[in-house]
DNA sequence: AAAATCAGTGTAAGCGCTTACATTTGATGA
DNA sequence: TCATCAAATGTAAGCGCTTACACTGATTTT
């Protein structure tokens, strides 16, 4: 049964009795081949069942309308659902999407870099501006036009992201609002990675324009866990004085300190406030709700997708697009208590 | 500086002082040339930067390295998880992965089949087995190898995932020994869901094994949602008599049900057991910590890629790989309340 | 020592498609 | 009526690669 081979355009050229040209054209500028050759042509198609062949094509054209999209993993539903709605926003555009993951890591993202080059992608979506210049500059040279999302960038790149750094401050200033002056933070690793280390100068940034130098904001950095967040919150509770508030550098890592803070008898946000970053689904559910930073991921996804296509048939681009955050305030961040611990 | 011509395999072969035919083995089986003339070689693409065209490879091989994906969606966490572990083994094996979603849509699964076919997909990822046969057909027809995952299945197609129903009605089981008699579901939507069908059926199963029929279990079936879970939810505690227990087909139903617990003044486990599907991260997050089904996803994956890549290798394989699921008893069953609702 | 074998390499024929250019056709204007 | 031109279509040259087959020289077998 697989030994029908598949019908080629010549087939179909010969069933419609035009030249392979014309069947050609009739797939790619319908308008350049008149109505009633076209139709015989688009019978014959049917007839036979033809599709045409991706290496011929990419070989001929020279475009494989394949993009690329390079993430740390799957695993962070801010990357499944930013990536979910990129593909969608591709697939209006007739482009597929190519997957590919780095697990945070800068040389497996240059890695998966170069199979996507080989895989002739069009485009390229990476994740923030945290990497090698020499990967920036393989990209380059390949010609292969890329966008840097889930944050802003400096340097020439193009980008499609909130701003973490003034969304973390905006955040900072509410908690300084409240009253706290002894803050402590649970910050992502930071190693190349330029959204948690936004997010961790935001802070750092804001506190510092009330007063509170770098020395006295304990900064501890987790990986994206549950456990760790909760060791590294045991670690920041154990320091005296306490901190009032731990502002978290994203939702897991925050749940993950609510949950070490249940166990340790310290209610939230009475005796500690706790704040947290991305607004997942988590947030909403943990008891209290978790106060944080909505970024809308799936509106990004959209906006990057259309900023490649456009940077891919190089029509003008912005180079940036900031996509904005807003503070959700709900029930982890309270004032100090009244009386700072003993 | 996009002008530069990306070198081609005659280059190489120009540069290296061989035949083309000799690059392309150094590149494709190594070991049939001798290694001094590799070693020349080698040199001459690293030297030139060379990488293969994908079109021309593709072209001539008449493969593309490339598998497609075409799951309901990545917003949903354990499809992103699956296929997270899918990529990752995938890319062990030199193959990349190919993305499109269907959003529970039969129609559009199809649709985006056709989009796989026509990239020249080597084999396809399915979810579950819910499809219309001339969907299957199609992929028959085309000679593509595919697989169902995150269910079994029945037809002589090939699958690695759980067995949902069985899953479910050991769940069940769970339940009953607890004593309840009054239950209720919340599913997910079964429609053309093959996996929501087998846990609804599952629970249906194992209940009337018990002597509790069909009539006496009342199932709303919910979209994926915190808020239509609620609803569902409210609905089934304005029944009389009012179940003991509400059986969810997914963790998010099971969290969206518990909300709505909360807001109705409803003590979770004390005045109503709820039981989750899946074990996603929030199920053990949420308060009382949620018991429910325990799916090893990333095993599947990994499992799911294993299998593929036989198949397009035409090595005998399994019809069917049964990954084993795992109840977690955490806090959201109890036994009934003592005192049957007035 | 001749024959058979084999490893290493080269030659060249496509793979299925796009597209520049050539050709044909019919309409237009002088 | 005939040159002119545009629209529709055909011709054919690749795109960069893989691979069947041919060739060469060395090694083994008889």
């Amino acid at each position: 049964m697989s030994e029908i081979t598949k019908p080629t355009l010549d087939d179909v050229a010969r069933a419609a009795g035009v030249s392979t040209a014309t069947v050609s054209r009739c797939l790619n500028a319908p308008d350049r081949v008149i109505a009633t050759t076209r139709e015989r042509v688009m019978q014959a198609v049917e007839k036979l069942g033809y599709t045409p062949d991706f290496g011929g094509r990419a070989l001929a054209s020279r475009r494989t309308n394949t993009i690329g999209a390079i993430i740390p993993t799957m695993d962070n539903a801010i990357f499944a659902r930013g990536l979910q709605s990129f593909q969608e926003a591709l697939s209006k555009f007739g482009k597929t999407l190519l997957v590919a993951s780095s697990g945070y890591d800068t040389a497996r993202e240059r890695e998966q870099m170069e199979v996507m080059a080989s895989r002739g992608v069009d485009g390229l979506l990476l994740i923030g501006s945290a990497r090698p210049a020499s990967s920036v500059e393989f990209l380059r040279r390949r010609g292969i036009p890329f966008l840097g999302a889930w944050n802003l960038g400096d340097g020439d790149g193009c980008f499609v992201g909130f701003n973490n750094h003034a969304a973390a401050a905006g955040l900072t200033g509410k908690v300084l609002a409240q009253g706290h002056r002894r803050l402590a933070m649970i910050a992502g690793i930071t190693h190349m990675n330029d959204r948690a280390t936004d997010r961790k100068e935001g802070v750092q940034a804001a506190a510092e324009l009330a007063g509170i130098g770098r020395d006295q904001l304990p900064v501890i950095e987790a990986a994206y866990s549950f456990d760790d967040a909760a060791r590294a919150f045991g670690e920041l509770m154990a320091l005296s004085p306490r901190p009032t508030v731990v502002m978290c550098g994203n939702d897991v890592l925050a749940v993950g300190a609510m949950q070490k803070a249940r166990e340790l008898g310290l209610r939230v946000p009475e005796d500690v406030s706790i704040t947290g970053f991305d607004d997942i689904d988590i947030a909403g559910v943990v008891a209290p709700k978790l106060t944080t930073v909505r970024v809308p991921h799936r509106r990004m996804g959209h906006a990057a997708a259309e900023m490649l296509v456009k940077l891919i048939n190089k029509q003008p681009v912005e180079r940036q697009i900031e996509i904005p955050t807003a503070i959700v305030e709900r029930g982890t961040l309270g004032p100090p208590p009244a009386d700072p611990q003993a």
